[in-house]
DNA sequence: CGACTTTGACCGGCGC
DNA sequence: GCGCCGGTCAAAGTCG
């Protein structure tokens, strides 16, 4: 949990993403490559023109200046990263130091392991990829996220955090992770789709909204 | 005290 | 088969 200090700094992040946010509606100004364009409906597209977006991912898009997209299901993918049966891997060129785990005594585990593993394995659900660039990691979709993980991966240089829905029954999924080359921007990955409606919504999100609509 | 974050440990998948 | 790596678990710590 943020200190109050940090959350003060979180909240002027905030404030700062939706003044950037304001900029951006109202000056009109939005990136989106045309190597995506050209193949993938824009990221403020209606939710029909996305199959198999979550309503988070809508909220995001509508909610933050997405730079690019990528999607786990045929779409086009971020020329940072490359797929590989299971996931999105980054392929950066920076060399990080990983951490070496030694060799775990393993004995009096296996048995309690082992019952993780069958709920450990999984059919993959379809994930989304945006890029914004933010002062905040965690960028607000009208959805609760708890934080269960964080790992430094390799050939990055800011480490990768999971989340996972709070909602009982919700079993989406998001990583948040820092671009090595321009840490101003934020790679967030949705992976499933939400069972419920978000919790709550910015008061200004509809004001934010509007602008979009006006300008697509 | 409940909700949430942190972090080391562990696992399966993949490449060699 | 082995080692590396990303993803997840869960205990401990923190916060309101």
């Amino acid at each position: 949990m943020p200190s109050s200090s940090h959350q003060a700094m979180l909240n002027q992040g905030l404030f700062e993403e939706k003044e950037k946010l304001a900029a951006v509606t109202q000056m009109g100004f939005y990136t989106f490559p045309q190597n995506l364009t050209s193949s993938y409906p824009p990221p403020f597209a209606p939710d029909h023109a996305l199959p198999d977006l979550s309503e988070s991912e809508t909220l995001f898009s509508q909610r933050h200046r997405v730079l690019e997209t990528a999607s786990d299901f045929g779409g086009p993918q971020l020329p940072f990263l490359h797929r590989s049966t299971a996931n999105f891997r980054p392929c950066g060129n920076e060399c990080l130091e990983s951490k070496k785990i030694g060799v775990q005594d393993h004995q009096g585990v296996c048995a309690m392991k082992m019952k993780r593993i069958k709920a450990r394995r999984k059919v993959r659900e379809p994930r989304f990829c945006f890029k914004t660039m933010s002062d905040v990691d965690v960028l607000d979709d009208g959805y609760k996220w708890r934080k269960y993980g964080q790992k430094v991966v390799k050939n990055t240089q800011h480490p990768r955090s999971y989340y996972r829905c709070t909602q009982d029954n919700c079993g989406v999924k998001k990583r948040v992770e820092r671009l090595g080359e321009d840490p101003r921007m934020v790679i967030t990955s949705y992976e499933g789709r939400h069972a419920h409606s978000p919790p709550h919504h910015l008061h200004d999100s509809n004001d934010s909204h509007s602008h979009l609509n006006n300008f697509f």
